[in-house]
DNA sequence: TCCTAGTGCAACTGAATGGTTGCACCTGAA
DNA sequence: TTCAGGTGCAACCATTCAGTTGCACTAGGA
């Protein structure tokens, strides 16, 4: 399978395996339960800090805090510093990214899947 | 976010968090390369025994075996059994599990997979 | 200035994971 | 029946990961 440009949203991305880790560590942040919580709270209720995610929650500030630099790290948020607070906010560059990989992955034994991955690549 | 009936390929399939673990499973084992690698053996090449997916690589039969069988308890593969030795062959139904619920993700701060997912839901 | 809210770093523990080896069991062929 | 290829199970080790706690540092407000 070789690597490729696709467009998808408003994002350039160059799939598969844009280098090897990185996928690793998209499906590795998605994996988690947490993770894919809090990356549902940051797009329904907007940029928050660690902190504020934290409260009201079961998970100290600490273990949140590693769990949203695990989805930094992925490319899943991004962090911008605001007065004294770092707030966090949803991205969907590499969310795209895994999309088409497995479309990528499914196409060529699924008819379907394959057309899907042509109009997203379109 | 509700859940929701789903028809992607061939197949229909509950969205999202099926059962919460099943998206667990799903993007754990797709968060190694080397499982990732099996998979796409599989899928271009077609059902294979887990001692021939072994044999050529640096990896040993067993270590072969348990991430086969993280894939299939994944929903990625399913066996078979031929004679003495058993087959593994690529699925796509928790694939589009896993496309879906990523769409359902981004969906509602990009507009343009919004509307991919509304033409997968279709 | 002092105080407080928020963050960052480091150490530590328990659990899960990737990978191996060894051995027993089953099945098909001679 | 005997033998070999293929599988399954269990034990074991090293590494990684989730989560906590404690403490130091920084930036805003009174």
């Amino acid at each position: 399978m070789a690597a490729r440009i696709v467009r998808v949203g408003t994002v350039i991305a160059v799939t598969p395996e844009p280098d090897g880790g990185a996928l690793d560590r998209l499906f590795g942040a998605l994996a988690d339960p947490t993770r894919r919580l809090l990356l549902q709270r940051l797009v329904q209720h907007g940029p928050q800090s660690a902190t504020r995610l934290a409260e009201g929650g079961t998970l100290s500030r600490q273990g949140v805090t590693k769990h949203i630099q695990a989805l930094e790290i992925a490319g899943l948020v991004c962090s911008r510093r605001v007065g004294r607070e770092v707030q966090y906010r949803a991205t969907t560059a590499q969310l795209a990214s895994a999309v088409t990989w497995m479309l990528d992955a499914g196409s060529g034994w699924d008819r379907r899947l394959d057309r899907l991955r042509r109009d997203v690549a379109g």
